[in-house]
DNA sequence: AACTACTTCAACCGCACGTAC
DNA sequence: CGTACGTGCGGTTGAAGTAGT
């Protein structure tokens, strides 16, 4: 058991020291005895400390940095003293108060990077990433209590247009960097849509589960990056698949490769971490101020919403906490919303002005009320189904120039729109939105049309017969992913099968992934004959 | 002056990758 | 091939500093 000696330094300072008996536990905390039977010392660094680093620097060099405490009287770790060095005591490091340009090219940074501390240390000489992310979080909260944007109007999209060079230095690193995927391809200009419709969340006073349509959204967002497209029911390719495939994501303006997050993470973390949370569509996203934790919280909270029909649910993170989250340009705040609205829109994209030109127009009208559903700013739902058009629209000519399939958005954004708490709908919005989709030719999944909620809960609870057909081939398409769901098992696979069957309508599937409801209600191809239910990657297949 | 609330930032922590053995 | 180690990164924490009352 480790305890910790608080001693006063030379400096006056107080610091921890590991008791060497804490060695054996030193481990769990990031530390490593190194046998000297030394103690290793936490805290400020004193100036002798310092003296000492230098020292050892100068005459050994950077690196090795757990040689330091052997060659040294340092009793600090080698990540301390890397940290150290890094932070404070290397040369040409800029102190102070960052000036006006290194504040904007901060903002312009994050709008391009995200949380990359490090990449935009490096287009900042002399400062570092801690400083940066510091500076970053104070600004988020200053910015936040102001009420301000946070990225100021002159930061436009055209400035988050990724150079070759970055697009080169962008290459994912995989898995550990779920999280920062999900920011990098917030950079995604399909993924703005987000910050609209987050926009629009914090515009609307009768919302009254805004981290809901937050929640939604960002299962929109996880549908249209390839993070959503990492994880998909079993008809997909297994991750080592995707991986090496290198394939380019087409939602994404750069070329990234991204290691699929695996199915048996997934499981465990879903399972795990909240055993009633899982979901035909799974999206990892994240939300800090929880932890670590990953799409099944924000299955949660959606399906608290479903799980409570119309109730609110009793626990759920505030719409700040996720917002403050959120990276490159996906922040919500009101005033911000309000200058997209009435900024004039450069032509970035026919996808943004699309979604320029939907904010910009009058919501929809007459709208009635329903007994079933209470009231509801209008447009709400109408703005996710334009998302979920917009997406499947940009998707399908993406797909249409791109040889390689991939997984589409639509059955998560749809299951974002089927989650919207039913409290939040208006039986009109929903009937005009089906209409719309219908006009604009954009096929959407039966369950919605059906008004189904199709999605998982604690298996016993969820499921809702009375409102579902279950003789549809999507709903058995769905029941048999729920089977299997995230505990891996398949109760049922001659369902599955049939379902697929039948949603595939029978095409030859020479590829491996599956474009699930890409456009104009063709069948999905996707690696059902190739990737059969016996050779899945153990999960996928279990 | 004393207290409280808030802000800042250095350092810690856990995780993941690459590499050596 | 598996394990241990070294390293880097990003998120989080908590002590010190500052502002407000």
């Amino acid at each position: 058991m480790s305890y910790l000696t608080t001693v006063e330094s030379d400096d006056g300072m107080h610091s921890s020291i590991y008791n060497e008996s804490s060695a054996a536990d030193s481990i769990s905390n990031g530390y490593r005895s190194r046998g000297r039977g030394g103690a290793l010392k936490k805290g400020p660094w004193t100036s002798t400390e310092d003296g000492i680093l230098i020292d050892y620097v100068k005459k050994h060099g950077e690196g090795n940095w757990n040689a330091v405490q052997k060659h040294t009287s340092l009793a600090r770790c080698g990540k301390s003293c890397r940290l150290r060095w890094a932070n404070h005591l290397r040369p040409n490091l800029k102190k102070g108060a960052f000036s006006e340009d290194e504040e904007q090219l901060i903002v312009e940074l994050h709008a391009k990077l995200g949380n990359k501390w490090a990449q935009m240390a490096e287009h900042l000489p002399g400062r570092t990433d801690n400083e940066i992310k510091n500076y970053w979080n104070t600004r988020i909260k200053r910015r936040q209590r102001a009420g301000l944007p946070l990225y100021p109007p002159e930061i436009h999209v055209e400035d988050l247009q990724w150079s070759e060079e970055d697009t080169k230095s962008n290459i994912i690193r995989v898995d550990r960097r779920r999280r920062q995927d999900f920011l990098q391809f917030g950079n995604s200009k399909a993924n703005l849509l987000f910050d609209n419709l987050s926009f629009a969340a914090s515009l609307l006073p009768a919302a009254s589960d805004i981290s809901d349509l937050v929640a939604c959204n960002m299962l929109g967002t996880g549908a249209s990056s390839s993070w959503y497209e990492s994880y998909m029911p079993p008809i997909l390719p297994s991750p080592k698949q995707v991986w090496e495939s290198g394939s380019r994501f087409p939602m994404c303006s750069s070329n990234i490769k991204h290691e699929v997050q695996s199915p048996e993470y997934f499981q465990n973390t879903a399972s795990q971490k909240n055993p009633r949370s899982c979901s035909i569509s799974p999206c990892y996203v994240d939300h800090p101020p929880y932890g670590n934790q990953h799409s099944s919280d924000m299955m949660m909270i959606l399906d608290s919403h479903t799980l409570t029909d119309g109730m609110l649910p009793t626990s759920k993170p505030s719409f700040g906490a996720v917002k403050l989250e959120l990276p490159s340009f996906q922040y919500s705040e009101t005033s911000a919303f309000d200058q997209w609205k009435t900024t004039p829109s450069p032509p970035h994209s026919d996808l943004l002005d699309s979604v320029d030109a939907y904010i910009q127009s009058p919501p929809p009208s007459q709208i009635e009320e329903s007994d079933c559903f209470s009231s509801c700013d209008t447009g709400l739902l109408d703005m996710l189904l334009h998302e979920a058009k917009i997406k499947t629209s940009a998707k399908h000519s993406l797909l249409s120039s791109s040889p390689e399939k991939s997984f589409c958005s639509t059955t998560c954004t749809t299951d974002a729109t089927q989650n919207i708490p039913r409290s939040q709908i208006k039986s009109g919005e929903l009937e005009d939105s089906q209409k719309n989709l219908a006009r604009s030719e954009i096929s959407i999944p039966t369950q919605l049309t059906a008004g189904n909620f199709v999605k998982t809960e604690e298996l016993d609870q969820v499921w809702e017969p009375k409102r579902v057909d279950m003789t549809r081939p999507d709903v058995l398409l769905a029941s048999s992913w729920l089977d299997q769901g995230c505990y891996g098992i398949v109760r049922d696979t001659s369902s599955m099968s049939d379902a697929l069957a039948l949603l595939l309508g029978g095409d030859d599937i020479g590829n491996s992934y599956v474009t699930v409801g890409s456009s104009s209600g063709q069948a999905p191809r996707g690696g059902v004959r190739s990737c059969g239910w016996t050779n899945m990657p153990p999960v996928w297949s279990l």
